[in-house]
DNA sequence: CGTTACATACCAACCAGTCTGTATGCAATC
DNA sequence: GATTGCATACAGACTGGTTGGTATGTAACG
């Protein structure tokens, strides 16, 4: 069975299971997500499912692992990654943020992990744990740019890199929730444009305006 | 039946239900709390529940009502709503929000809104609308103090008092989200910390420091 | 005597998890 | 290289408990 092989090995039928349950789930959450409804989008019957995960909470697991290291590896591999100044890379991670998300027309459809944070976090003790994890771990990828484009830049400004960082995981999760709630990613673009602004202020006025400034 | 009727009229055991409703639907979600969990609750039996909501949809929306209207009232009625000074009200209602979450130990209960938004966006379109407009209602109540504030004191500055509303609920539910995965409301005290100082930089800099500054 | 305000018993659907069966590959044995 | 044996990878039927909702009764009240 081999359950903590890296993902990328894993059984076909193992991931289109994931796969749907990150689907799903994603759209209903947890509670909402049979695993007949999982077994049906993956094409496989309970038998195969309960062959690979003990129990619905493992899959969900599963689920917000695989979903997590998705999003890693597509800020991984940005563009921005590759830019030599760590301020441009700190632009540029809000403006590949905002494009990831699609045009206004175009909406979000959430993120798993804070779809389960929410519904989970008083309820399943493990699963609480594995979104804290995940949203750790995108605060401090930030959070090392941040702190390079500090000392490089405003070594003397007096805002702490790890706490900006996590108002940035909170803008983001914050803004996919009114999205969905709206039906428009509108409110993440503007909630975005305005973080931006709230660096450049950190950052003193060295206005390096990646986007257009206000009409 | 009168199902419309203000709320304060509505007979207790109906109360009893809602309270209930908003307390168990809070930690656990709409779709882990069963009406049993809230009969039990509010000690009333199925029979009681059916006279008084034709389904578990129509207790959560009454309950996201509820929670709502209380939330409003004490907004409405605290001490910060007395300063005359716009400005001061703006800075007064972070100071507020952040008190009414409690110390750092104590731990935030979450937001029933935020909780149904997110579970239920993409399938209950009509606790979709309510949390909508919940959302709405409170980032309209904080415009208004903020479209004063810049009239009076920063007439000419650039942002959009609807946006910097918005941004404004944005962090206090994606602050509630983090706060309950990490089981702790300091992120929220230091995003409030921090949005309260993009507020400072938006209205130039009068400085007007309501808590401590930075050592 | 009709309406409101519940209580109680009940039901059909659903759902996570189990049990048993079986096809397939692989390795040791003859 | 045929046979045996065993583990893996599923399929599909089944179950026990749960759940939203209903049907019916009945006590109080106006």
């Amino acid at each position: 069975m081999q359950s903590t092989a890296s993902i990328s090995e894993w059984p076909e039928t193992k991931r289109n299971l994931v796969d749907a349950g990150v689907r799903l789930m994603r759209a209903r959450g947890f509670n909402a997500t049979t695993v007949d409804d999982i077994c049906a989008a993956a094409g496989v019957t309970k038998g195969g499912f309960f062959h690979y995960f003990k129990s619905k909470e493992e899959i969900a697991k599963a689920a917000v692992s695989r979903f997590s290291a998705g999003k890693s590896e597509d800020f991984r591999e940005a563009p921005f990654r590759k830019l030599a100044d760590p301020l441009d890379r700190v632009f540029g991670r809000l403006e590949f943020a905002r494009k990831s998300t699609g045009g206004t027309t175009h909406l979000t459809k959430g993120c798993l992990v804070g779809m389960l944070a929410q519904e989970l976090s008083f309820t399943h003790p493990e699963l609480r744990g594995a979104c804290e994890d995940s949203f750790s771990r995108m605060a401090i990828d930030f959070e090392t740019d941040l702190a390079e484009a500090k000392a490089a830049h405003a070594p003397q400004a007096e805002f702490d890199p790890k706490e900006v960082a996590m108002l940035y995981v909170t803008i983001i999760q914050g803004s996919l929730m009114l999205a969905k709630t709206s039906k428009s990613n509108a409110v993440l673009h503007r909630n975005l444009e305005q973080f931006r602004q709230y660096l450049h202020a950190l950052f003193g006025r060295s206005d390096r305006s990646h986007g257009k400034s206000r009409a």
